[in-house]
DNA sequence: GCGGGAGTTTGACGCAGATCAAAACGGGGG
DNA sequence: CCCCCGTTTTGATCTGCGTCAAACTCCCGC
């Protein structure tokens, strides 16, 4: 008896937010220990997504946001006629679905690029959650508005940077991501492919990989496949800026 | 005595939610005589913003929300170098300063493109009430996700889209908009710059003005300076995706 | 009504990045 | 361990849109 109790326990303690690394990245940022304890309860289920497969799709409707534990996703939006773009690269700590709100639908594919893990949390028990505790409130809020503070910068990426740049761009936002996680800054493995790179980034594979190369060539990076390492952070913060601009 | 008091009454009712006709598009969509009351007392105040004025600047913190009840807006995201790039044009009903929320300081400026005016909504209040009201704490969390929902349009647009098809989508996205207001779909004054249409999509204002040009040479729209008439609403949706992908 | 500056249109030309092609690489499954 | 297919690299060529330039139009203030 007293075995099975504490194997219950551990099982808990494993996936609990209480004992989660990502407390203070995710949605439970700043709570109390009490406060915690009740969002823990709202988590519906902790389920893992294997490479390639979907967490949900555009079009289906709404159940839950999904909060990452592990593992590496991508989103796409699709265009009625067939054309798909990569809206967003998804690491531990991120909050999905947020874009769904709106129409209780979801508008973008969800698909995992490595196995991963997740934290189903219901919208209607994060809604009604939130209104007792106001800085879960105020943290949920936030999470929505620097997604679309990420989003703005995407689109300034996208509208008036080029192809150096955007890439430059992108690769030190992984990097500070990583970081944020506890991770190198400067070496990492690039999850996605040279397409989905492009995709992104409103660029070609072929130009995603001859830029690569080219900054490899001026030494500011080393890339073998999809391992990197940043050599020059600040060269490469530089060129996010400093080439011959467009408008 | 009875005269001083209608006009204070006339007044407020001008100004009122509960009498605005943007109600059922704004903040407080779906609530009830009540609660639009309450929401009604939280507004701090309207404030006009003259043509070319800043509503807020990028950097400035966040204080309020602001509800556009009548006149046009654009937001401009800054890059570092000087760079601009306009992320969204807004019109009546729209909620801005979202993007503030999870910095508290705003990282676009907000410019009228005409004289307009706007009710102020302390944040704090709001999620004060929203806390107490919980169709508009769901509403409010449905806005926020609509403008999500919207960026990854954009991103869309820029990214894979071609001079044609970002037009295109363009214009019908502001004939949706100005008939969702009750306006026509299909005749509307572009209150706008060829470039800072230009700057939306991604596109030097010559480029702009070419592809207007040869919409208009094709007979599906009839431009002249500001004044736009669509002459074929479906012309207009065929040319968003029908014209040689490129990927 | 007239002058001037901002906004727009149109043309000629150049270039960044797309497209096409083909070879090289790498890693997962049998 | 090897084979195969998806991914990546690199080169050659093409093109849509940017750039530069000049003329035209529309307001707005005087």
């Amino acid at each position: 008896m007293a075995t099975t109790l504490r194997i219950v326990e551990v099982n808990k303690l494993k996936t609990a937010c209480s004992s989660c690394s990502l407390q203070e990245l995710c949605l439970p940022a700043g709570l109390s220990s009490n406060e915690l304890k009740s969002v823990d309860e709202m988590i519906e289920r902790r389920r893992t997504v294997k490479r390639g497969d979907y967490l949900f799709r555009s079009g289906a409707s709404l159940h839950s946001l999904y909060a990452i534990r592990s593992g590496f996703m991508k989103s796409c939006v699709l265009h009625e006629d067939g054309r798909e773009q990569v809206a967003g690269f998804h690491m531990m700590g991120d909050l999905m679905g947020l874009d769904a709100i709106g129409t209780n639908h979801h508008l973008c594919d969800a698909v995992a690029l490595e196995d991963s893990e997740v934290c189903e949390i219901p919208l209607k028990d994060l809604e009604e959650l939130s209104r007792n505790i106001p800085s879960l409130q105020q943290h949920f809020h936030r999470i929505m508005s620097r997604e679309i503070a990420r989003d703005y910068g995407v689109m300034l990426l996208l509208g008036s940077m080029r192809a150096e740049e955007r890439l430059a761009a992108f690769l030190l936002n992984l990097s500070q991501r990583f970081a944020a996680r506890g991770y190198s800054a400067t070496e990492f493995h690039l999850r996605m492919t040279r397409e989905e790179i492009g995709s992104y980034l409103g660029l070609k594979l072929e130009t995603v990989s001859r830029t690569l190369s080219h900054f490899q060539a001026q030494g500011v990076i080393a890339v073998q496949n999809k391992h990197l390492r940043i050599l020059s952070l600040d060269n490469l913060r530089e060129l996010v800026s400093h080439h011959s601009c467009r408008s």
